[in-house]
DNA sequence: CAGTGAGCGAGCTTCCGCTTGACTT
């Protein structure tokens, strides 16, 4: 399987080129012709098999069969030694990818050759968008098949449309084919470039990519505007009103909306600095326009002029001023697509992503509901039919839509290569008839999306909605006009089917079927004020993404697809960019600094707008006016003839990760100044660092330090927590006092991780008129490493005691005279003998291992450093044919490898030491010289790896990569 | 961020988008 996508040739068709495939002839002998068709899904095979008849041969691909390869070990190797092989495009050959079949896909590809061995014909039936018309290509590059070929698209799955499919097949369109192979290089070149700078600037195994990125960069923005949030307050007066005794209702409320011509401030007027918004001039002039001289001002309400205006209003006549009375209508919603079916079975399920399409999936393969990826709300006729004549059994004639509704709603970058989601079939079972087959989520799910279709043709809503002014002059002057808003729904319409749920429920935000009903009130009606309270509220910060908010954000911007909506979530929850409390994803300290990076050095990568460049010019490249290779180059490269591009004017990717790498400063990235904008705590920084995040802040010249815990989430770090915490840490935690000294222990975490610590008492200070010029030497605390089993939350004083008491004098030895001690050091724990030191192999041998133990244990060679024993190799192979060299097989700090004096080489995953033929010796060998020759004897520089990585960390910053011991938080 | 003794073959991490079982507990 070799590079080069279009030096094939043999597939270059004519875009849209459509002909009628020949149907009613047979071959040559006479038997009828019989076909081969390939879809994506199984289960889509299985349906539309019976629709074809006997002359198909229906079979699935499962999805993509091929891929870049997704690391080194997936690499032939006959590509291994190429510079391009980690990215698996040839960048410097017309990015020319390198395309191996997925491992998992062989049995697939495999069964797929077999079928094709029995046909005359191919037709590949892989979904109508520009994933699909990849996978059809990648098939005819895999299968290479030597009978006719031809693409049959279709865009819903009845009878009708599948049997019209099959007839009117065109060729494969090579410039879609280009678009996607364009887009999979981008997303290539993108998550494996950008990624490893975050392994060298901020911590391994972290990752970029054009759609997580952008995701998490959404999270962090909102987390910063919760953070720079001021809340505002403001007051005003809620009423009770009674309309006498013949009214129904005969109470209602009302809020104080206006004082003389000034409009009472509510929190729309604020913004998010709790400052009143400045009034746009375009609005106070058509304000004034409409309203003569009232209405101009704005007047925000403190709780002192609340308290005197309810008071003053008490026993005021209170007379209706005006009523307004409007029609209210509501149309139903559109039939589920994945990101609305996410969203609401979100809110009304209490679902995650994930949870709600493992259900659906298992919905779709049992046949109960339409295809669960679609970014389309389209219905076939028949699902039309369908939910209108349920719609008409169910709620009789007047609550159908008098006309087939079609919903065309246009999702930015949609494909719509299926139909809407929806109950499967020509006609509709009910949940109750499903119930026995399925039951849990999957029923739920599907009554959800049963409810979903049929209220969508169903009737608007109808009904009415009333408006209220009511005067009342205060004892003070003032004339105080109060609203009060009614809406009475006279026809439910498709309401009494469906209701879509509201995040958050907030006066401005009510679900449609609410209803909240006013007396029948007319103007100049006199009104007894029962009840004015005087109400104080503050404005709130912008609530945090929940899951389903998330995917509605995305697929606004056009970012990720259906199928990718749930596995984005996953993916930020798995790098440690966000954690959930409760429904609402809530960053990280590491995604600040993740962000911090790319919006600072790849801000053309991580712009919301990104992607839907990158879509309009796949558009262009799909529809041939635009060349792959020439887009490539201006992302890559930053040249060529299509280099408008924001990243190209840039200067390309590759000078963006290369040259520039350097201008990065991993301390710079690393530090999150909290409150920029507060004098007294400006100071103050988040620092993320290998141990996890800590705060820090420099006083007088010294550096505070404090540990952050994982469960605060960053907007609940305030200067008063800061400070708390800042207090925190100097102490630890306390254990008890020692029995013997007095001292006080503690347990902190500390660079090498957790410890334990005494607390020395303050020296005397020096008694009077002594001047003595040296001070004696600060006595040092003593402190020990936390063992393995152990952790700060449960470690008691006993524990603490023991690991104080080491290093443990464990004999003397009789020869040397020397004393043996045992202690925990930094590469655990270890025995000591003057200056020779032997690795123990348990913690707990620290506090019982013997004299004569230990003597035995000096006896054996030394297992590990200079002038240990050589080790015996694990396994002897034979001569590297290419070499002529002896090959062993020995067992090192990183595990078995295979060596011939010169060159090491690991074992790789899938190798293991019994059954490592001399044949992939000699390659791994082969490989290793390839990549690095061996080692000369000179040691080599010991700043040559920080150079490399260009690290401008400056010296004041820890050694971040000199300790081992501990791994990272999280 | 505490300070506690040697020295030593690297290799791998990572993207987005299309689809489901095959694995083990």
């Amino acid at each position: 399987m070799a590079t080069g996508t279009t030096s094939s040739g043999t597939t270059r068709g004519k875009a849209g080129g459509s002909r009628r495939t020949p149907t009613s002839t047979g071959t040559a002998s006479g038997r009828p012709t019989r076909r081969l068709v390939i879809v994506e899904s199984p289960t889509k095979a299985k349906k539309i098999a019976p629709y074809l008849g006997n002359d198909y041969v229906v079979e699935s691909s499962v999805g993509h069969i091929r891929d870049l390869p997704r690391g080194a070990a997936d690499v032939p190797a006959k590509y291994k030694g190429e510079p391009w092989a980690r990215l698996g495009v040839d960048v410097d050959n017309q990015f020319s990818p390198l395309y191996i079949v997925t491992p998992e896909k062989k049995s697939t590809v495999s069964e797929l050759r077999e079928a094709l061995k029995s046909v005359d014909e191919l037709l590949l039936a892989t979904d109508p968008d520009r994933e699909g018309e990849a996978i059809a290509w990648h098939l005819l590059e895999t299968l290479k098949p030597k009978i006719p070929v031809r693409r049959m698209v279709f865009h819903e799955i009845t009878e009708s449309a599948i049997r019209a499919a099959a007839e009117n097949t065109r060729e494969l369109d090579q410039d879609l084919v280009d678009a996607q192979e364009t887009r999979r290089i981008l997303d290539r070149l993108y998550g494996y470039e950008v990624s490893p700078v975050l392994w060298k600037k901020v911590m391994p195994k972290l990752s970029a990519g054009r759609v997580q990125s952008v995701a998490t960069r959404l999270i962090v923005e909102r987390e910063w505007a919760r953070i720079r949030f001021t809340s505002a307050e403001y007051w005003d007066i809620g009423a009770q009103l009674d309309a006498g005794a013949e009214a129904t209702p005969r109470q209602f409320g009302a809020r104080l909306t206006q004082i003389d011509d000034d409009r009472v401030a509510t929190g729309r007027d604020f913004d998010s600095d709790g400052k009143p918004k400045a009034p746009t001039g375009a609005r106070a002039q058509r304000t004034d326009a409409r309203l003569g001289d009232a209405g101009s001002g704005l007047r925000i309400l403190a709780e002192a002029d609340a308290r005197r205006l309810a008071e003053s209003l008490q026993d005021q006549a209170m007379t209706v001023s005006s009523v307004e009375s409007k029609p209210y209508t509501r149309k139903p919603y559109p039939p589920f697509m994945t990101s609305t079916l996410q969203q609401e079975a979100g809110r009304k399920l209490r679902f995650s992503s994930e949870r709600t399409m493992r259900s659906a999936q298992r919905l779709y393969e049992n046949g109960h509901i339409t295809y669960m990826r679609t970014d389309s709300t389209t219905l076939s006729d028949t699902a039309i039919q369908a939910a209108r004549a349920q719609a008409r059994e169910l709620y009789g004639d007047r609550y159908v839509a008098d006309s087939p509704r079609q919903y065309t709603r246009k999702v930015k970058n949609a494909q719509e290569a299926h139909e809407a989601i929806r109950p499967a079939g020509e006609s509709f079972r009910t949940p109750g008839e499903i119930a026995r087959e399925v039951d849990g989520d999957d029923f739920r799910l599907y009554e959800l999306i049963w409810q979903r279709t049929i209220a969508s043709q169903m009737n608007d809503a109808r009904g009415t909605t009333v408006s209220v002014r009511i005067t009342g002059t205060a004892g003070t002057g003032e004339a105080c006009t109060f609203s009060a808003s009614g809406r009475t729904i006279t026809f439910p319409g498709f309401l009494k089917a469906y209701v879509e749920s509201v995040e958050d429920e907030s006066p401005g935000n009510q679900a449609d079927d609410a209803e909240s009903r006013l007396p029948e009130l007319t103007e100049g009606q006199a009104l007894t004020a029962v009840e004015l309270d005087p109400d104080g509220h503050s404005t709130n910060p912008p609530s945090r993404f929940t899951e389903p908010a998330l995917v509605k954000q995305l697929e606004e911007l056009g970012i990720g697809r259906p199928s990718t909506y749930a596995s984005i979530i996953k993916t930020i929850l798995d790098r440690g960019y966000v954690w959930k409390k409760g429904a609402a994803l809530v960053p990280s300290w590491v995604a600040f600094s993740v962000v911090n990076l790319l919006e600072e050095h790849f801000g053309q990568l991580v712009d919301y707008d990104f992607t839907a460049g990158m879509e309009d010019d796949l558009d262009s490249i799909a529809s041939g006016h635009d060349s792959r290779v020439d887009w490539l180059n201006g992302f890559y490269f930053g040249a060529g003839k299509s280099a408008e591009s924001s990243v190209a004017q840039a200067g390309g990717l590759k000078k963006l990760v290369g040259a520039n790498l350097e201008e990065i400063d991993a301390r710079t990235v690393n530090s999150i100044t909290m409150f920029p904008n507060d004098p007294q705590y400006d100071n103050v920084v988040v620092r993320v660092g290998r141990y996890g995040p800590y705060l820090e802040r420099i006083v007088d010249g010294e550096s505070q330090r404090a540990n952050l815990k994982d469960d605060l989430a960053p907007d609940e770090l305030t200067p008063e927590i800061a400070e708390q915490l800042f207090s925190v840490p100097q102490e630890g935690r306390k254990l008890g006092t020692d029995p013997v000294t007095g001292h006080e222990i503690v347990a902190k975490e500390g660079r090498f991780g957790p410890y334990v610590t005494e607390l020395l008492p303050d020296p005397e200070p020096p008694a009077d008129g002594t001047t003595k010029k040296k001070a004696p030497a600060k006595p040092k605390p003593r402190t020990g490493s936390l063992l393995k089993t152990m952790s700060l939350d449960t470690i008691t004083l006993d524990d603490a005691l023991k690991l104080l008491s080491l290093p443990r004098v464990v004999g003397t030895d009789p020869d040397s005279g020397d004393e043996i001690t045992a202690q925990n050091g930094r590469y655990g724990p270890y025995l000591k003998r003057g200056t020779d030191s032997r690795s123990l192999s348990d913690e707990e041998q620290l506090f019982t291992v013997t004299l004569e133990q230990a003597l035995e244990i000096y006896k054996q060679p030394k297992q590990r450093g200079r002038g240990a024993a050589a080790q015996p190799p694990l396994r002897e192979l034979g001569t590297d044919p290419s070499t002529g060299q002896k090959m062993v097989i020995k067992d090192g700090r990183f595990g078995p490898y295979v060596t011939d004096g010169e060159s090491n080489a690991s074992l790789r995953k899938g190798d293991s030491v019994e059954q490592l033929t001399d044949e992939r010796a000699s390659e791994l060998l082969a490989e290793r010289r390839a990549k690095a020759p061996p080692k000369k004897k000179a040691p080599a520089k010991r700043t040559a790896a920080a150079s490399k990585t260009g690290t401008t960390t400056s010296k004041k910053a820890p050694a971040k990569r000199t300790t081992t011991r501990k791994t990272p938080a999280k």
